[in-house]
DNA sequence: CTGATGTAAGTAAGTACTTACTTTTATTCC
DNA sequence: GGAATAAAAGTAAGTACTTACTTACATCAG
């Protein structure tokens, strides 16, 4: 395992051992830049993985293809590495990142925003409610580390968790809440509290890929075979139908009586 | 002689030492099988606090105001206390356990799945889903052990969570898509695939729950205040207009335009 | 040369788990 | 009843290894 120690000794030649067939291909020297954030994206991976109490700096620096020492010039302690993520993870795409080139898929609320904006200026509510679940399942599916890295800081209790949600969660109830409420002002929808549609929704979507990617992850054994468009296609109508106004004149159709028996034998 | 522990000479006086303080008041000896039980709720909250790398055996011991050495009599491995933690989840309040009185609450599904199938026998859709959703969240609430135990066992890979999922998540999607194929079968319901309709709705229930114990813990900055129990009213009202069949001549409520002011007089 | 990039080999404090021993308790035989 | 006894409940102090983090030293680019 290009261990180490290695012996350089054996002729300057370029004769470079194989690095390690990490995900990081390492090779040689690099700018500590290219270090930094080599180091952070296979902290991000190992994190997202084990968690944080669960990764060793000496995974990482072995995963990195460095010795553990490196870790610790770059990031004076694991807490440190750590906030060096919370960075990565909140700023990579936005060009507003001291390191993390463009090319870094952006953070996940801004990932789902746009199709959604463009759905809402048309006013088209079943693109916008489609598009939102089905951008939020695939980044998921892309990204499992995302949903990981989320649960392991919230469960950890480290700020991350905080930020996570502050960054992401508030914004997204804010501006889908915003739409419910004028939609309901416009007369499209009734009166139910917006919040309480986008919980209802983003819980269904959500808890479906964190379904998916913890608990049912082999799909032969899965549940639920379904597509992300069948799902966001089908979440989507089921809500769509819970809260468009009732037609006028048309009576709500709850509390209908029960034509159909149900039998209560049944299964067991 | 290690007796270290001075004291002998205290004659057999019973001078108790103050017994640490901890939540398990553990006071003195105890027989096997009470102390074994006792390890095993400790480790519990510890293992839902801190997840199963995150807690070490002498904080499991301290807790249980224990020497180390007794947790190993007990359990010969750290795996084999989480074994045992299965086991107790698993199945206290059944009656089939080998420790845990019955006072203990029983498993997830079986504490939800006596008033739904009361509601079931009456055919009362709406106690359905308001009562299985009203109960999953208060044994969230009451138990947020449970929650959290989970998320860790299914991030960290434990076979727990498979034994959880078949337990709890199985179950619930046979039992309830069961009911829902039949309501269609009558004509109740329209025909969507059941086990979506129980993901979506399982999936805001669990999801409310998951942020209300690992985010938005604080109440005061929640993003939704709302109890339980409008909780399951709302999720519910959404979810049963979202899924029953139209009415015979009406068409599909959904493709309105907006026109109609809301106010109809809300129901409620 | 100089300063940044790298490393091997530490260290002190944990970690799961053991060992060798003491104390309590329930049972037995008188 | 009460001593004798065996089993079980308990402990302090290890062991072998890992952890986060350091130190002293080598190497390479500009």
């Amino acid at each position: 395992m290009s261990r180490a120690t290695t012996r350089d000794g054996a002729s300057g030649a370029a004769a470079q051992p194989p690095p390690a067939a990490q995900a990081a291909p390492a090779g040689g020297r690099m700018a500590a830049d290219e270090r930094r954030l080599q180091i952070v994206r296979v902290a991000v991976r190992l994190f997202s993985e084990r968690g944080f109490r669960g990764t060793t700096t000496k995974e990482i620096a072995h995963a990195a293809g460095v010795s553990e020492a490196i870790i610790f010039r770059h990031f004076a302690t694991k807490d440190d590495l750590y906030a060096a993520i919370i960075d990565y993870k909140a700023c990579a795409g936005t060009g507003a990142c001291p390191f993390a080139p463009e090319t870094e898929q952006p953070p996940f609320v801004e990932a789902v925003r746009r199709p959604v904006e463009e759905a809402m200026r048309r006013g088209d509510d079943r693109a916008v409610f489609e598009s939102l679940a089905l951008t939020m399942m695939q980044h998921h599916q892309e990204d499992p580390e995302f949903l990981r890295l989320l649960m392991y800081s919230a469960l950890e209790g480290h700020q991350l968790a905080q930020i996570f949600w502050d960054k992401n969660a508030r914004v997204l109830y804010d501006f889908l809440g915003a739409y419910i409420r004028e939609r309901q002002r416009g007369g499209a929808f009734r009166d139910v509290d917006p919040l309480v549609v986008v919980r209802a929704f983003a819980g269904a979507v959500t808890h479906h890929s964190l379904i998916n990617s913890l608990w049912d992850r082999d799909p032969a054994r899965r549940i639920l075979h379904i597509t992300n468009e069948e799902a966001a296609r089908e979440f989507t109508k089921i809500l769509l139908r819970g809260i468009v106004a009732d037609a006028p004149g048309v009576k709500p159709a709850r509390e209908r009586k029960r034509s159909a028996p149900v039998k209560k034998g049944k299964k067991k």
